[in-house]
RNA sequence: GGGUGUGUAGCUCAGCGGUAUGAGCACUACGUUGACAUCGUAGGGGUCACAAGUUCGAUCCUUGUCACACCCACCA
């Protein structure tokens, strides 16, 4: 039996726990494939009979936030819905072994012990790492079944895992063959409190006040002259080794050629000629650093300059700098203090600029010269972009497509620099030889033996010590979780071709170059490459579109990428823990349950929107909860089961083939909402269902036949009624998996069978005829209690009323629940409006297609009568001048659809004849 | 500088080439002894940011303007 009130605590860890770790005979639990179930050996054959999603892998040092609610929420709805589908379903789930934040986590630990990990090798240092990620590093994995996630926890897999680790090796091994990695000294984004390079995505910059510093450089052998510079850091002045100019520099093209003194070090520096230098800007001449900035590094490139590096890696200046170990604000003063001694200084102004942080460390990044490997996104980019051209793969909403090609497009797209000088990582599978070759295999033996080979003798090889962006090893997640690199003949349980390509992934759009764009580009690589070594390689240009869609569709990561916003503030501010305005899905879950918080966030999700986070509103789901969960109490309380025989096709009670019709209508909708992702819509349309058509009518029109005497009609309902809970259910439970499946097992006996595996109903099209009559005994209650409302009929008066209708079976039918809802005496049909004489002490309405006159004889308040029907004849008076003039528009009448000209004449012609009603019923209030 | 998105009720947001039956919250009034006060009924509240264009008809399509948000790039 139901408890008296809803309370979510009470079962949803229960079922959660049922749902993970209850095995059925073969033991499989309810979220695993059911191609595990050896039952289903040879089934699932199709494309379309198989559906996979791989989450989004969590930070291991992560905790659940709102948009992970939002992401998983999501994801939970699609895969819940499929499953009941009955398809094989796998929801792959893991976490990210995030090099950097894990990292951090772990020396900040240190740190409290007053050690870094400097004071042990690398070796005990991972084994550090291992040990929290053994303790502390599950957190958001438990949270996740807070949220009802049906993942399949038997598959949970790690990106530093053994397999995926494997996964890792290959492909680099792979791409460096292919001539895809390769290393390179450039200039990368230097993080100097981690010491490490890191890429352009983890660099964000900020709008800081500084100031511009303007000074001159001697020139040599002309004395007296001087060139001006203007820079924001006049401390990397030691790594300059030219001045640009522009050639078209009217005012300072005669020093092009000359030499300028670089003062305190006093070393010439060549003026050179680049168009680099904007005449209009700062001083017109550029001190060029080459080997600290991006621009400068061109400029170097181009004139063969010699690239100086001034920094240590903590990003100290070095040797190659009078102020060796300062650090940059430091060195910075010095520097300034020495020019303006020399008499160089020439003014210091304020200046807006912006600066480049380390997302991670939030130190200032140094544009640094260091040897680093990099991808060779560019030539990558190739297949992921005509992969999303052809349409192989989906943008959902369509327009991130455009974001997707501005950064991947041709010509944008930079290597990727994916080496990380961490310890926390997949350490790249390179050895060098004594003289420094490189030899790449997927491990040392392998490496060792090739090096011997190469040497003809037996070398000592030293291993790469960096380590790979962690985004390397989530950009193979699609497939590397699936079993690759192993063929299918390996890999007995073809996970691989059952579920690759996964059938959409589900991310915010904020990660899309991060994840997206890289999965795209990693999965193409490695896939394509096995396909074309089977079938060998395509020649695109000879290719239709849909040639190369089909060609991509089975290599690509995912069929679709459905990208949702953020989750903000009620204020749509960014959520962050310096403003204070998180909101902790936890705590959401505590104290609304957690399904009131993903019904929120189905009903939020509107495409290409952010998610506002409102509390008022989340708990407006529990409410809705709650009436789902008295609904289905009055029914057991009312002994509502759903007998063997039950066939729906047998109703004969009016109410009965209504509500039918409406659960038939309302899956309709739903199945077509959800088959476009339209979350919003396909909550709403449940919603409205239940709390409207199900709750307000259903019930309350069906209360007069339970507590009534025919036992048939009795019976009819309480079969109806179970029958449409039932549907209820099984279509509420992709939204609210608990308290559906609590409902579900206390309400009858379901012989073993899950909701979460029950079968999604198939109900086929409804019947719009079968609404009508209850459709129209609604509106009659409807127009009768707005009315009464209007004219401050007391809430007891029973009244009589008088009814001109066309079908006399609604009344006929529904005599008592309309009597009941609309507060009536009685009610009489009249086959013609009522003459003036009989109309004494009534009021009237046309609306809908009913008169309906009511007896308020002593009852009436005749001011509020007069007002109510002013008001109606004013609102009349003014459509039918709308109508007028439309009507009179020879264009409109001309051109518009007939339907919609006749609509407009219907119109027309009942306003007025409302109207003509109104004023009678004024005329008669003088005598009321 | 380049790009993307958003401006609809007091608030948070749906929606749509044919009069906005808009939703929830908030508000006002009334009501409630057989599921539900985590409730019910009714009501007030909108020139659909602004302007021009396309159209018989625009809140919806196009263009422009303004405001807000976000992304990318650059900043001597």
């Amino acid at each position: 039996m139901l408890e008296k009130t809803y309370n979510p605590k009470d079962f949803e860890n229960t079922i959660y726990e049922r749902w993970e770790h209850k095995e059925d005979a073969h033991g499989c639990t309810v979220f695993q494939p059911a191609m595990d179930n050896p039952e289903n050996a040879g089934k699932f054959t199709k494309k379309e009979d198989n559906f996979s999603i791989v989450i989004p892998p969590a930070n291991v040092t992560g905790y659940l936030h709102m948009g992970h609610a939002l992401d998983y929420t999501l994801q939970d709805i699609l895969v819940r819905y499929n499953r009941m589908q009955g398809k094989n379903v796998l929801w792959q789930v893991g976490t990210d072994h995030a090099g950097i934040a894990t990292q951090m986590v772990v020396e900040r630990n240190l740190a409290k012990e007053g050690k870094s990990r400097h004071d042990f090798t690398r070796e005990e240092f991972i084994n550090k790492v291992w040990e929290w990620k053994e303790h502390s590093g599950g957190t958001i994995t438990r949270q996740l079944r807070r949220l009802g996630a049906s993942v399949d926890w038997k598959r949970e897999r790690f990106t530093m895992d053994e397999g995926l680790s494997k996964a890792v090796r290959k492909i680099f091994v792979m791409l460096y063959h292919d001539g895809l990695i390769y290393k390179d000294k450039r200039l990368v984004n230097w993080d100097p409190k981690l010491g490490t390079a890191v890429s352009d995505l983890e660099v964000v910059s900020k709008d800081v006040a500084g100031k511009m510093y303007y000074y001159k450089y001697p020139i040599e052998g002309e004395e007296g002259e001087y060139i001006h510079i203007a820079t924001t850091r006049p401390e990397t002045m030691f790594g300059d080794t030219a001045v640009a100019v522009s050639a078209e520099n009217e005012k300072l093209k005669h020093l092009i050629g000359k030499n300028a003194i670089l003062p305190i070090v006093n070393r010439p520096i060549p003026i050179v000629a680049d168009a680099h230098a904007d005449p209009e800007k700062g001083t017109g001449a550029v001190k060029i650093t080459p080997a600290h900035d991006f621009n400068d590094f061109e400029v170097g490139k181009r004139h063969n300059l010699p690239m100086i590096n001034i920094l240590n890696f903590d990003g100290t200046l070095n040797d190659n700098t009078p102020f060796p170990g300062m650090d940059t604000q430091a060195a910075r003063k010095a520097t300034l203090e020495k020019l303006d001694s020399l008499g160089l200084m020439e003014k210091v102004e304020d200046h807006q600029m912006t600066i480049p942080y380390g997302e991670r460390s939030g130190a200032v990044i140094e544009p640094m010269l260091t040897d680093q490997w990099f991808v060779d996104a560019p030539k990558l980019a190739e297949d992921a972009r005509r992969a999303v051209e052809c349409g192989a793969m989906a943008f959902i909403p369509d327009n991130y497509k455009k974001t997707y090609f501005e950064w991947m497009g041709e010509g944008k797209i930079q290597p990727w620099c994916i080496s990380r000088q961490l310890w926390w990582g997949h350490q790249m599978p390179i050895w060098y030889g004594p003289d420094g070759k490189v030899f790449c295999q997927e491990n040392e033996a392998e490496a060792q033996t090739e090096a011997d080979k190469a040497y003809g003798k037996h070398v000592e090889l030293t291993r790469e010590t960096d380590v790979l962006d962690t985004w390397f090893s989530s950009g193979l997640w699609a497939f590397s979780t699936l079993g690759w690199p192993d063929d299918d003949a390996q890999n007995p349980q073809d996970y691989l071709k059952h579920f690759y390509p996964t059938s959409i992934l589900v991310t915010g759009f904020d990660i899309i170059f991060f994840w997206v764009a890289r999965m795209m580009m990693m999965s193409l690589y490695a896939m394509r490459k096995r396909k074309d070594a089977k079938f060998g390689k395509p020649d695109f240009a000879a290719m239709s579109k849909e040639e190369q869609r089909k060609y991509y569709a089975d290599i690509v990561p995912f069929a679709k990428a459905y990208l949702h916003g953020l989750v903000r503030d009620e204020q749509g501010r960014k959520m962050s823990k310096s403003k204070g305005n998180t909101v902790d899905p936890l705590e959401m879950i505590d104290k609304y349950g957690a399904d009131a918080l993903r019904f929120f966030m189905a009903a939020m999700e509107t495409q290409g929107r952010d998610v506002n986070v409102s509390e008022p509103r989340i708990a407006g789901y529990r409410n809705f909860a709650t009436k789902i969960w008295n609904a289905v109490r009055f029914g057991e309380m009312n002994s509502c089961d759903l007998p063997q025989d039950f066939d729906i096709n047998q109703i004969k009670l009016p109410i009965n083939k209504w509500v039918v019709n409406k659960v038939k209508k309302t899956l309709f909708m739903l199945d077509a909402n959800l088959q476009d992702y339209r979350f919003s819509l396909a909550a709403a349309n449940v919603y409205d269902f239940i709390w409207r058509e199900f709750c307000k009518w259903y019930i309350e029109l069906s209360k007069p036949i339970l507590y009534g005497e025919d036992e048939a009609a009795k019976a009819e309902v309480r079969a109806t009624f179970a029958w449409a809970r039932d549907n209820i259910l099984k279509f509420m439970h992709p939204f609210m998996p608990f308290i559906t499946t609590e409902l579900w097992d206390k309400t009858a006996d379901r012989k073993g069978q899950e909701l979460i595996l029950a079968p999604w109903p198939k109900l086929g099209a409804y019947d719009e005829d079968a609404m009508r009559e209850i459709d129209q005994a609604i509106d009659m209650i409807e127009v009768i209690t707005s009315l009464r409302g209007e004219v401050n009929v007391p809430a007891a008066a029973q009244l009589k009323a008088f009814v001109v209708m066309d079908n006399k079976a609604t009344v006929e039918h529904n005599y008592e629940s309309i009597c009941r809802q609309a507060r009536l005496a009685s009610i009489e049909i009249l086959d013609k409006p009522l003459e003036e004489n009989a109309q004494k002490g009534m009021i009237m309405t046309y609306e809908r297609g009913l008169m309906i006159y009511l007896n308020v004889e002593g009852i009436i308040d005749a001011a509020a009568e007069k007002a109510r029907l002013e008001k109606t004849i004013a609102e009349l008076e003014k459509n039918l001048k709308g109508y007028a003039a439309k009507l009179s528009n020879a264009n409109f009448v001309e051109k518009a659809p007939a339907a919609v000209v006749a609509e407009e004449r219907r119109r027309q012609a009942e306003a007025l004849e409302q109207k003509e009603k109104a004023e009678v019923g004024l005329k008669r209030l003088q005598h009321l």
